[in-house]
DNA sequence: AGATTATTCTAATGGTGTTAGAATTTACTG
DNA sequence: CAGTAAATTCTAACACCATTAGAATAATCT
């Protein structure tokens, strides 16, 4: 019913409706803060700069929103909404490399994804949904109730703990020479520059840490933890 | 020979050699950035605070050191540098155990170390040595070469994840109200109030999520990373 | 139409990392 | 010892940042 505000802005006949501002809100913070992020990188991201990209002004933020920290609470929550669970009807194993899969790809999908998991405990709604979610595939596997949660656990900081690797390497090759056009050469060159007496292991294995299959590694890693875990499975799958 | 400055300090003789201003170095700045971190913690640390306790002028700090980041991997490094080695000659899964145990007993020594150890690659001098001598464990443990750095990178990942959540609940405990006095029934409060038809399982694990155990905890996680391993171990270990 | 509420803006505060260039102290040399 | 060169520290500023109080404006309701 009631117009939205037209404001200061420029008057010109038919395109009135289109650049209206459109009131702020949670959401389209939130969704804008995403966008933002995605562009400039966690480190840069400001309130500023998303108020820019709202045509807002920055204290305006501060009436939808408590903190920055709060802010940063909700993207993650929106984060994790997207991401997308196994079958249960699966084997529990298929499960744990399905959900390992997933959650890297949530993960991947937004820049810096991962410092925001690691800078604040798990209280949204979408969040403590994905938990729940893991313990349900923990206990229908037939594990311990004590040791549920120490498994889970384990599952989301190696997701969490090999995304962050991977980035981190990712971010370095950039920021160096001239993008990325002979990353390894360089990396594996300062491998070679390294004391021969000091660091013989680093040396010889260097192949394989300057130029790995990220894929291979994280299904390795996941197929250690599933061993690990299917040791102190107690009984069988009960199914329900 | 030379004598130092004396500088803008009002004359007192006798106390004048105490008083007397000492240089700056990198050695200085480094320990007296680790006592700074130590009392205020990560996130309030600045090279103002650190120039203060120094009683020196901001900019001065940057003769010596070229960024933040920079003095930030320095103090890094010199965490690493109190890591102590397992006894080579124990059998390979009491030398991770014991690796394991000494890595979160240097992280937890100095406030807020997880979070230095995961915004940087490692490329200092101490914390090259301690990827070394790991993957020589492996190596000596009579694993494949190419498996050996992914194997290294999942137990030095757990050990600081875990130390993160750790830090994680422990600083929510704290910031809350009147300290710490009556924490888990807060936190447990909050697990009741949750939806009983959406987080079924978080309800019922909550009694061992907040109350656990952490050294138990840490050494489950240690022995099923164990466990994983020892499936892939292709030899048996050569002692050289 | 007037009053009330909801939302946004203006303007300021106190913090941050960093730098250029002046001032000063130290080390060296004749 | 005097004078110069180098090493080190300081002054002063810049451009950011998160956050807030209170004025100004828009939306809503009576």
């Amino acid at each position: 019913m009631a117009r939205r505000r037209t404001y200061p802005q420029s008057f010109i006949p038919g395109l009135e409706e289109e650049t209206a501002h459109i009131p702020l809100d949670r959401g389209r913070i939130i969704q804008t803060a995403l966008q933002v992020l995605n562009e400039i990188g966690l480190k840069e991201l400001s309130m500023r700069k998303i108020a820019d990209k709202l045509q807002v002004k920055t204290a305006s933020l501060y009436y939808h929103v408590k903190d920055k920290e709060q802010l940063m609470q909700l993207l993650l929550d929106k984060i994790c909404g997207e991401m997308v669970w196994p079958e249960p009807s699966l084997p529990w194993k298929e499960q744990i490399l399905q959900w390992g899969e997933q959650f890297r790809k949530v993960v991947h999908s937004h820049r810096d994804a991962v410092e925001l998991f690691n800078s604040s405990l798990a209280m949204g709604y979408e969040r403590l949904t994905q938990i729940e979610k893991l313990y349900q595939l923990f206990v229908s596997a037939g594990f311990a109730d004590a040791q549920v949660p120490w498994m889970a656990s384990m599952l989301k900081n190696y997701v969490l703990g090999f995304a962050a690797e991977e980035l981190r390497l990712n971010a370095f090759a950039q920021q160096d020479r001239t993008s990325n056009e002979e990353f390894g050469e360089q990396y594996s060159r300062f491998f070679r520059q390294l004391p021969k007496d000091l660091f013989p292991n680093m040396i010889r294995l260097a192949p394989y840490t300057t130029s790995t299959d990220w894929r291979e590694e994280f299904h390795f890693g996941l197929h250690v933890l599933i061993d690990g875990f299917s040791m102190r499975q107690r009984a069988e799958p009960h199914r329900q």
